[in-house]
RNA sequence: GUCCCCAUCGUCUAGCCUGGCCUAGGACAUUGCCCUUUCAAGGCAGUAACACGGGUUCAAAUCCCGUUGGGGACACCA
C-alpha cells in the first residue's frame, strides 16, 4: 500500500532527509557517513544490459558522493553459478568502464559468515528448523495455487521446536506476522507492506547453503552498505529482508528500486527481444560510451539533454530524476546515439576500437601496414556514414590495399568504353601534378568537367567506381587524400583498363 | 488467487512535489523540403500524447478517490 501523504514528493521537510542524499554529504553539520553501494549480480549467464544499468546507477552515485562501489558475486546457487559467468560479469564491467573499489567478493567464500549468523538467529529464537521435504512443499504450493490460495509456506514447523533435526532440515526465519513494514524508497517513496502477507522463508538450505534473501542481508550489513539500489523486481523482497536486518541487530540501509527495462511488447526484456548481453553490443560494434549514455537516459533524465560525458553524468545524476515507471528498450535510439558517438569521439579512439573488427574481417596484415594516424584519418573519412563499427568495416574496406575490388554492376554501368578516353585525359592532368593537393586536384577536376561540357556527376561516378569500386563513397577528393597520389593514379589507370576492355 | 509498483506522442522523456507561464516542450523513429559529385551527415518543416470516470478548485497533465490497462513478486533461484 502506498502510504498516504507519503511517497516521493510528500513534504519538503521529509524530502530533505531522504531524497537528496547529496545534500547530506555536502552540508556542514551532518555526520559524514561515506556512501557505500554495491552491484550484486548472480553468475548464472551473461551480463545483461539491465544489470549494467543497475550497476551504472550505483556507480554514478558512488562516484558523485565520493563513496565506495563494491562488486559482489551472488553465487550461492550451486547448480546455476559458473566461473565463466563470473568472468563475463568482470569483462562486461570493464568494457563499459565501471570500476569497483572493493571486490569482487564471492559469497561462496563467505559461507561461515552466513552460517554463524543463521545460528545466531536460531539461538535468539528468530529462526527454527523445518523438516518439510522440498517435494512436499512444492506439492502443497501447487495445491494452494489451484485452490486460488496464496502459495505461501503454511508455517507447520514453526512451533514444533525441533532442536536437533535428523537428516536434512532447512532453517527458516520467523517472520513477523503483525504490523507493517515501511520501506522508504529512494526512487518510489514510502511503501507499506502488511506483515501478515509474509511467510517464513528459508535462510539456510538443507545443504547448508544460505538462500539469497539471507546472504544479501548478512553481506549488505557486514559490508556496511548504506544504499541498496537494485531492480524493481526486488521491491517485494525488501519487507522480507528488513526484519532480518533487525533480528540480527544491524542498522537497516536505504533502499532504491530501479524500474525494469521492457522489450518492444512491454514484457520484461529477455533474449527473445534480441541481444541482451552487454558483450553482444560490443560485438555488434557499439561504443561503450554510447551504451552508457543510452542506458542511463533510459530511466533518468536531465531536462532535455540527450548527450552526456561521463563527468557530466557523475555531476548531474540524482535519484530525484530517476523515472518511476518501466521503460521500453529502443534499439533505434541506441543506434542513433552510437552514430553520434562515432562522429564526435576522438578519431584515434574510434580507430583503436575499430582495429579488432578489421582484424576479424581478415585485414590484419593491411592494418599492420598502416599507421595509427592514417587509421584515424580513415575514421574521419567515413565516420558520418557508419552507425556501428561493424558498418564502418564495410565502409573502410576499399581503402586498404593497392587495388580495389570492383563491384560488377557499378563497373558495368560507369566504366564503359565511352568513358575510357575521358578518364585517360583526366589521368594525364593528375599525373602532371608531382604531389597530391586536395585543393589543386579538385580545382583541376572541376575545370576539366567544365571544359568537357559534362555534368559533375557524369565524371564523378566513374571516377568513384574506379577509386572505391562502388557507387557510394565519401567525397571524391577526401577519398583521394586518404588513398594518396600513387594509389589514386594506380586505381584510375586500372579503371581505364577495365573501361576500354569492357 | 494474494501483495506491491506503474500510467504524457509509436518509443525515451520534460512538465507533476510547490495547480494558472501547457493552444503540453525536447529526442529517436517517420513524412516532406533544402543542401549535394554518389551515399551519408547536416538544415528546415510536418504528423503524433496528458488511459478512463468521478471529485477538490475560480482554475487540474499537475492534488484526491475509483476503474481499466501494464509490469513485478509470492522457490531449499537470485
Amino acid at each position: 500500500m502506498k502510504v498516504p501523504g507519503g511517497g516521493r514528493f510528500c513534504t519538503t521537510l521529509f524530502r530533505a532527509c531522504y531524497r537528496d542524499t547529496g545534500l547530506r554529504m555536502n552540508s556542514p553539520g551532518f555526520s559524514m557517513t561515506q556512501v557505500r553501494v554495491r552491484f550484486a549480480p548472480s553468475p548464472t549467464g551473461l551480463l545483461h544490459i539491465g544489470g549494467v544499468r543497475t550497476a551504472l546507477f550505483n556507480w554514478l552515485f558512488a562516484r558523485q558522493q565520493k563513496g565506495v562501489f563494491i562488486l559482489r558475486i551472488e553465487d550461492t546457487d550451486q547448480s546455476r553459478s559458473t566461473d565463466e559467468s563470473i568472468q563475463a560479469i568482470i569483462d562486461g564491467m570493464k568494457w563499459v568502464g565501471l570500476d569497483w573499489d572493493e571486490g569482487p567478493f564471492r559469497q561462496t567464500e563467505r559461507m561461515e559468515l552466513y552460517r554463524s549468523h543463521a545460528m545466531k538467529l536460531l539461538e535468539k529464537g528468530h529462526a527454527y528448523w523445518c523438516v518439510c521435504k522440498a517435494a512436499e512443499l512444492e506439492a502443497r504450493r501447487k495445491e494452494a495455487e489451484t485452490k486460488g490460495l496464496s502459495p505461501r509456506y503454511d508455517g507447520r514447523c514453526r512451533n514444533l521446536g525441533i532442536a536437533n533435526p535428523s537428516g536434512d532440515a532447512a532453517l527458516r526465519f520467523k517472520a513477523p506476522q503483525e504490523g507493517r513494514t515501511v520501506v522508504d524508497d529512494l526512487i518510489k517513496g514510502k511503501i507499506a507492506f502488511d506483515n501478515n502477507v509474509l511467510d517464513d522463508l528459508i535462510i539456510l538450505r538443507s545443504n547448508d547453503y544460505p538462500t539469497y534473501n539471507f546472504s544479501v542481508v548478512v553481506d549488505d550489513a557486514l559490508m556496511n552498505i548504506t544504499h541498496v539500489v537494485r531492480g524493481d523486481d526486488h521491491l517485494t523482497n525488501t519487507p522480507r529482508q528488513i526484519p532480518i536486518f533487525e533480528a540480527l541487530g544491524f542498522p537497516v540501509p536505504r533502499f532504491g528500486h530501479l524500474p525494469m527495462i521492457l522489450g518492444s511488447d512491454k514484457a520484461r526484456l529477455s533474449k527473445r527481444h534480441g541481444a541482451t548481453s552487454i558483450m553482444a553490443y560490443r560485438d555488434m560494434g557499439y561504443l561503450p560510451d554510447a551504451m552508457v549514455n543510452y542506458l542511463v537516459r533510459l530511466g533518468w533524465s536531465h531536462g532535455d539533454q540527450e548527450l552526456f560525458t561521463r563527468q557530466e553524468l557523475i555531476e548531474k545524476f540524482s535519484w530525484k530524476n530517476v523515472q518511476t515507471s518501466a521503460a521500453v528498450f529502443n534499439p533505434d535510439k541506441l543506434l542513433w546515439l552510437n552514430a553520434e558517438y562515432i562522429k564526435t569521439s576522438p578519431p584515434d579512439r574510434v580507430a583503436q576500437a575499430l582495429v579488432p573488427f578489421l582484424e576479424g574481417a581478415g585485414l590484419q596484415d593491411e592494418v599492420r601496414a598502416m599507421s595509427a594516424d592514417w587509421l584515424a584519418q580513415l575514421v574521419v573519412l567515413v565516420k558520418e556514414r557508419a552507425k556501428t563499427l561493424v558498418e564502418m568495416v564495410d565502409w573502410v574496406r576499399p581503402y586498404f590495399g593497392q587495388s580495389v575490388t570492383l563491384d560488377e554492376e557499378a563497373a558495368k554501368k560507369f566504366l564503359s568504353p565511352a568513358m575510357a578516353p575521358i578518364l585517360g585525359k583526366l589521368l594525364a592532368r593528375f599525373e602532371a601534378f608531382p604531389a597530391f593537393s586536395k585543393q589543386e586536384w579538385e580545382d583541376s577536376f572541376k575545370k576539366f568537367v567544365e571544359e568537357e561540357g559534362m555534368k559533375m556527376g557524369q565524371l564523378a561516378q566513374p571516377v568513384r567506381v574506379a577509386l572505391t569500386g562502388r557507387t557510394a563513397s565519401p567525397g571524391l577528393f577526401e577519398v583521394m587524400e586518404v588513398l594518396g597520389r600513387d594509389r589514386t593514379l594506380f586505381r584510375l589507370r586500372k579503371g581505364i583498363e577495365r573501361a576500354s576492355h569492357a
